[in-house]
DNA sequence: TTTAAAATCATCCTTATGGGTGAATCAAAG
DNA sequence: CTTTGATTCACCCATAAGGATGATTTTAAA
C-alpha cells in the first residue's frame, strides 16, 4: 500500500529481523538490512530507501552518527537512531546530525512505528515548503497598522520581483493605484523601498 | 544548568507528575503540568516554556492536536506527542501538525529525555537557519558567468535592502562604481531590478 | 613581462520609483 | 443613513535606479 522502504543498520541480527518483521507487517517495505557501516553505504548507495532506522554502536570503523552525517550532505532522507545508549557524549555527537528522532532500547515498537511515520511526514513536508510563502497574518501580526488583502496582494508581486507595470498588469488596475498601495505598505513597514520592505518581509515571516 | 522549561499537558495525574519528575531529576525544569486544555492554553499564554510534551487524548473540548495547532501559529516552540494511541485516524491529524516526535505509552523514559532533546535541538536549530545566507559558491554553481567576490558583496547589500547610496559608503568607493558591479551582476543574473534581482538570488539558494 | 580580468571612476541619458495632493466609488459597520 | 476604511485613479515632482560608453589602475595569472 504504502511502498515506503526503509533502510535498517543494526548489527544485532536477531534485533534486526525483529525490526524488519514489526515493519513489514505495519505496511513498510524494508529495502534493506546493513550489520555493519559498509553495508550501510553500499545500500545507501545502490539501494536507496525512503528512511533509514540507525543503530548508533556498530562495532565498525564508522558509527551511525557517521552513516548519518554522509546522509545529510549527499542523501534527500530522514532517518531516525535507535540505541542503547544516550549518554551526554552520544546525544551530543547525535544533535549535530540533526536526525528525525531518538529512540532508546529497549523500544516500544509502536513508538518506532510513530516515528517513523513523523518523521517520513515532516521530512516531506519540509522539502515541499523550503522556501516559506509570505503570510499575511503572521506579517500583521509584526506591524502597527495591518496592512490590507489589496497591500498584501503587491507586497507578494514585489517579493517575486516584478515591476509596477507588471502589477498593474496583472492586477488590471492603473500604475497609479499600484503606487498608493505601495506607498501605504511602506507606511505600515517602515521601509522607503522595495529592496527594503523585501528585507523586512522575510524578517517579518522568520520572527 | 540547562534552565530549559518543558509544559506537560497530561490529563492522568499521577503519570504526569511521573514525567515532572523524571524531568527534574535530567536538568530540566517543568514549568507547569496542565491537566485539561484550559489550563494547557493558560500556560503556553501566561508562562510559555521551551517545549511542551503533549498527551492527545485530554478528555476535554479540546485535545493535544488542537493544543499543538495552536502552538504552530502562535508560539515559535516544538512539542511532541506522548499517547497511549497511535491508531490510523489520530496518526494522521497528528502529522498534520508536524510534531517534532510521537512516543506511545507505555514508554521508555531515556527515549522521552533523548526525543524532547533532539526536537529543542532541532527546533533551535532550524530557527537559525531560516533565513538562508547568501552563499557565493552555491549561486555561482547556477549561473553561466560567476559573480566576482565584489559584484557578491555588493549583492549582499542590495540582498539586505540598502541603496545605492548607503553601499557607496560603506564599501568606501563611488557609486558609479557600486553601479558598475550591479550592472555586471545583474548581467549575469539575467536579471533587470533590484527585486528581480533578490528574488533570482532566494530561487538559487533554494536549489 | 605581457595579458586578462577585476575594480575603480566619470559623464550622459532614460526610465522606474517614491512621495504629495486631491478625489471618486464602494462596501461594511454602526 | 451616515461614516469609515478600502480601493480606485490622476497629475506633478524629485530622486533613485538602470544602461551605454570609455578610461585608468590593480591584481593575478600565463
Amino acid at each position: 500500500m504504502s511502498e515506503i522502504k526503509i533502510l535498517i543498520v543494526e548489527d544485532e541480527p536477531i534485533i534486526a529481523k525483529n525490526i524488519s518483521m514489526y515493519l513489514s507487517n505495519n505496511d513498510f517495505i524494508v529495502s534493506g538490512i546493513a550489520y555493519d557501516d559498509d553495508e550501510a553505504f553500499y545500500q545507501l548507495q545502490h539501494n536507496p530507501p525512503d528512511a533509514v532506522i540507525l543503530d548508533i554502536n556498530l562495532d565498525s570503523r564508522r558509527d551511525g552518527i557517521d552513516i548519518a552525517q554522509y546522509i545529510n550532505t549527499t542523501l534527500p532522507l530522514p532517518f531516525l537512531f535507535l540505541t542503547s545508549y544516550s549518554d551526554k557524549e552520544t546525544m551530543q555527537r547525535a544533535k549535530a546530525v540533526e536526525p528525525s528522532g531518538y529512540i532508546v532500547k529497549p523500544f516500544n515498537e509502536r513508538t518506532l512505528l510513530a516515528s517513523l511515520e513523523i518523521a517520513i511526514s515532516n521530512f516531506a513536508e519540509r522539502s515541499n515548503q523550503l522556501v516559506p510563502e509570505l503570510n499575511i497574518e503572521k506579517i500583521n501580526r509584526h506591524l502597527l497598522s495591518p496592512l490590507t488583502d489589496r497591500e498584501f496582494t503587491v507586497l507578494q508581486h514585489i517579493y517575486e520581483g516584478k515591476t509596477n507595470n507588471q502589477l498593474a498588469a496583472t492586477l488590471f488596475v492603473s500604475v497609479n493605484t499600484v503606487k498608493v498601495h505601495i506607498k501605504n505598505a511602506y507606511l505600515k513597514l517602515d521601509t522607503a523601498s522595495r529592496s527594503m520592505a523585501i528585507a523586512r518581509l522575510r524578517e517579518l515571516m522568520q520572527k
